[in-house]
DNA sequence: TATCCTTACGGAATTCGTAAGCATG
DNA sequence: CATGCTTACGAATTCCGTAAGGATA
C-alpha cells in the first residue's frame, strides 16, 4: 500500500470515476491510475469499484466503507508536510482563504492587513465565491480556511466555528420617507427592494421575516454584494437591504442607512475548516485575529471531533 | 513519503532509538532503517530524532509533534486492510484478546464459548496479564481487545469502556467464626488475610476500605488469582479476599463466602481499546457479548473520539 | 466511432542489502 | 573494543510511461 494508490482512489471519487481525467490531476498516465487502484484493490482482496465492463461507475460497499479512511489517512498525511514546514519554515508559507464578498469587502481588510505586517513571509491568497463554493473548496483542500455566513456546517468533513453576531439595514436614498418613523416590515413592503442574491449573506433571514409576517417583497434586483446594491440605491431603482457592517456614513454619501436589527434575524459569520486538517501555526493565529475567542487550541480541538455520523458499519 | 518511512520511526521511538533493533523487529537491515529515518527527516525538512554523534538519543520538538500524526497514520493503514478482510475473509480471523486471570477464568468462559459458536472460522487468541501488560499489549497491537479493572484508561490512545460493576467476597473454611454475626472490617481485620496481587482485582478497593477504617490488614500472602487464594483458604492458612463472581458454592466446596459489597467499594470492569483503530466485524459482535449495552456503533463512536489532550501546537 | 479501461512491454529510477568506515561510551 | 550509525556500491526489483487492444455508449 502506498500513498499514490490513496491518492488515485480519492481522486476517482472526486472526478466522477474517470480514471483519464484522474491521470491529469495527478500528473501521471491514464494506465499508471489503473494499475494503482487494481493493486490496492487486490493488497485488500475486495473491489473498491463497481465495474460495467470495463468502466468505472461507482464505490462497491467496501469501497464506500474504505474512502472515509481513504479521506483521512491523506489528510494526515498532509499534516506531517505542515508540521514539518512549521518548524523548518516557520512564518513562511501561503495561506489560502475562501470568503464570500460581504466577508472579503468589509469584515477581513483590517484583520489582513494586520496580519501582513506580523507575517510578512506569507503569502496570502484570497478567493471568493458563494457559501457552497467556498464549502467546496474547503473540502478539496483548496482552501484552508472558509468564511461565510451560512452553509458551512452542512458536510461532513466540515467544522464551523461561530466568530460574530451581526444584522441588517437598510439603506435609502438622502430624505427618503423611510426615514421619517419607525421602520417596519409592512412600510418597507411597500418600495421596491434592493438585496443579496439567494444563499448570500443572510438573504435567507430576509425572506423569513417577511413570509413569517405574510408579506410579499417587490424585489427588482438582487445582487451578490452590498456594493452593487448600494449603486442602484443611489441610482433611485429601490431600497436596500445589506449587512450593517457594509454601510460606512462617510464613505456612503449621500446615502443614508436605517438599523433593522429589529425586522430580520441575527445572522452568525462561521469560519469553516476541514477536520483534521492540520493548519500552519500562522493559520491559527489568523483565525484568532478575526475572532479573539477562538484560541488555537480551541480551533484544534474543534477540529479533532469526528463527524457525529458513525462509519458505515463494516458487512 | 513511505509507510516504511513511517513503522521505521515508530518503532524507533518504540525500541528506545536503538536502530539495529528497529531493524529486527522491522525484519530489514540496519543500513535501511537508517535511510528511511533520514529520507523522512530530509522530506519533512525537520530533525525527528535528537542525535549525539552518530547515536539517537532521542525525540526533537518536531518529532514530538510529528509522532501523534503517525501513529494515526499507520493505524489508519491498519484499517484500510481490516475493512479489507471483513469484507474479503468475513467470518474468518484472529481476535486477540488480553484479559486478568480473574476475566479469563471466571468471566470470560461463557463469552468465549458462545463466541466461538456464533463464529467457529475465528481464532482467539487469549493473553493474560496484569492491567498495565495488557494496557501494554493494546498499545503496541498485540491485543486487540482488553479486559481488566483498572489502568486501561490511563493511556492517551487506549479508551475504556465500562462493562459490569462487581464487588468482593470473604472466603473462609466451614464453620468459621466470621460465619457467624454481621460481618465488618474490624472483624475481618483479626484474621490474617489473603488476597489479591497490588494491582490486581480491585486490591484498590480492599486496601482503601482498611486504611480508611484506619485498620491494618494483616496480609498472611497475596496471588494473582482467587484459585490460589481459595486455596490457601483452604489450607487454613487465612481468610480470603476475592471478587464475588470467583466464588462457585458447588466447586469450592467445602469453603464458604461471604458477601462483602457492604464492606469494599464497587469495582468496575472495562474493556479497553485503541483509540482510532477499527476492529473486525466479529471483534464488535465479542464485545457487545460480553457487555450487551455496548453495541458496535457505541463503540466505534468512543473509539472516534481523540485524547482530550490537544496535539502539542507546532512551534 | 469516440471514449475509456486494460494489457503488454521495455527502459529508467528506486530500493535494498552487504561490506566497509567511523564515532562513542 | 564493542556497540551503533553512516557511507558506498552493486544487484535486483519495482515503477512508470508508451503503445496496442478491446469493450461500451
Amino acid at each position: 500500500m502506498n500513498f499514490q494508490q490513496l491518492r488515485s482512489v480519492r481522486e476517482a471519487v472526486r472526478c466522477g470515476f474517470n480514471l483519464t481525467e484522474v491521470a491529469q490531476a495527478l500528473h501521471t498516465s491514464q494506465p499508471g491510475v489503473s494499475r494503482q487502484i487494481r493493486e490496492l484493490e487486490q493488497e485488500l482482496g475486495i473491489e473498491i469499484f463497481v465495474r460495467q465492463g470495463k468502466r468505472l461507475t461507482g464505490l462497491t460497499a467496501p469501497g464506500r466503507a474504505l474512502l472515509p479512511v481513504v479521506e483521512r489517512l491523506l489528510t494526515e498525511a498532509q499534516n506531517l508536510h505542515r508540521i514539518g514546514e512549521d518548524f523548518s519554515k516557520g512564518d513562511v508559507g501561503t495561506l489560502s482563504i475562501a470568503a464570500t464578498h460581504s466577508q472579503a469587502r468589509y469584515a477581513l481588510p483590517a484583520v489582513v492587513r494586520d496580519f501582513q505586517a506580523r507575517h510578512p513571509g506569507v503569502s496570502l491568497k484570497l478567493h471568493q465565491g458563494s457559501p457552497q463554493q467556498i464549502a467546496q473548496m474547503l473540502v478539496s483542500g483548496e482552501a484552508d480556511i472558509g468564511i461565510a455566513t451560512q452553509a458551512l456546517a452542512e458536510q461532513d468533513p466540515l467544522v464551523a466555528l461561530s466568530c460574530y453576531r451581526w444584522t441588517h439595514s437598510v439603506v435609502v436614498p438622502p430624505e427618503h420617507e423611510l426615514l421619517q418613523g419607525p421602520l417596519t416590515l409592512q412600510r418597507l413592503a411597500a418600495y421596491p427592494l434592493i438585496t443579496y442574491d439567494v444563499g448570500y449573506t443572510g438573504r435567507g433571514t430576509i425572506d423569513d421575516a417577511f413570509h413569517r409576517a405574510g408579506l410579499n417583497m417587490q424585489l427588482v434586483l438582487s445582487a451578490m454584494d452590498a456594493d452593487v446594491i448600494k449603486t442602484y440605491v443611489g441610482l433611485g431603482m429601490g431600497v436596500g437591504i445589506v449587512a450593517s457592517i457594509a454601510f460606512d456614513e462617510e464613505r456612503d454619501q449621500p446615502l443614508r442607512a436605517i438599523d433593522a436589527r429589529h425586522l430580520f434575524a441575527i445572522n452568525t459569520t462561521s469560519i469553516g475548516l476541514r477536520r483534521g486538517a492540520l493548519l500552519r501555526a500562522y493559520a491559527y493565529d489568523f483565525i484568532q485575529s478575526f475572532a479573539p475567542h477562538l484560541k488555537p487550541e480551541i480551533v484544534m480541538q474543534a477540529q479533532a471531533t469526528r463527524a457525529s455520523a458513525a462509519e458505515p458499519a463494516p458487512l
